[in-house]
DNA sequence: GTAATTTAAGATTAAATACTCTTAATTATT
DNA sequence: AATAATTAAGAGTATTTAATCTTAAATTAC
């Protein structure tokens, strides 16, 4: 698996965030609920990217989540840097330790443009640009559920 | 981590076969040794390969295990399907199930797109081309030790 | 045919990841 | 001031993956 299960919940809340309508804060409780995650968890992972500034929390009654910069201002990499952290790009696809620094081994050439493919496409792609796609063509975040179901009436 | 530890030391013992001189059995006790993996684990690991017939082995005094057929029909592919399965070719980065069959998730362009580059990049990679390559250039299969270490004499 | 060598297979343990539960702290509403 | 709503933080449990240990089966060599 590419990305641990807490990335990728972190990846869907994010476009659930960056799908939002209105500038106030959104509930995890709310979020936990629309996703299907598990509350208690999903408030982890919202606490780590809290922590690391993609996102600003409030406390207390109206208080929740939201979007710390603009959707546009945050890529696919942010998230995943910083709740799975750099270890993809950094580390040896044969489980080796100090890629780069000690002698390659044979699969270096061809993990790292594997690699560095995956790094742009991270790096490339905002979660705005993901949020649009998915708001226009009701693409799903869920099982089931498409991206209707999240969006706020306007 | 992209694959798992079962399958990078797959591929590793593979490469180390590959890179055998001599037709007869390689003993899993020395493969072990020399690769600085688990005895029993490794053990587990050639079983599967040899399971599914890339691999055939020999009970006994002289025993061990071998390629079944050519490293150049050996692909990388094979080894990671073997051990890992096809999860990371059919699995949605997103965690939803039933990628294709339903409405896909808005990640999935780019998705698809770096799962195919991984995806030729394994086609297109055999165990003998990193074997040779790996005895030209003595790069490492371990975490020191280059492929000379496990040159029969010739 | 007995002992030594080796893979096969299954049981067990350890570590990492995923998930849940409990309590504390903050804020708004009344 | 009291209550309710909410995030923060830490402890605890469950599941999966990784690794080890034990026993059995096959084969060779003597
Ligand atoms: S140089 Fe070799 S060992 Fe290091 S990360 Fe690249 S492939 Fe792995
Ligand atoms: S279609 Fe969407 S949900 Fe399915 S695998 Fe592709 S990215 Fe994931």
């Amino acid at each position: 698996m590419l990305l641990s299960k807490s990335c990728i919940y972190g990846l869907r809340a994010s476009l659930y965030l960056a799908s939002q309508k209105s500038e106030g804060y959104t509930p995890i409780r709310k979020m936990s609920e629309d996703l299907e995650i598990s509350f208690h968890f999903l408030t982890k992972i919202m606490q780590q990217l809290t922590a690391d500034e993609l996102l600003e929390s409030f406390k207390g009654p109206n208080g929740g989540v939201r979007l710390k910069k603009s959707g546009d201002e945050i890529t696919f990499m942010d998230i995943v840097m910083a709740i799975d952290g750099p270890a993809l790009f950094t580390e040896c696809a044969l489980g080796l330790p100090g890629c780069g620094v000690e002698k390659p081994c044979p699969f270096h050439e061809q993990w790292a443009e594997t690699r560095d493919n995956i790094k742009e496409m991270m790096e490339g792609t905002t979660i705005n640009e993901l949020a649009i796609k998915g708001k226009e063509e009701n693409l799903r975040l869920t099982a089931k559920g498409g991206f209707e179901k999240f969006l706020q009436l306007e």
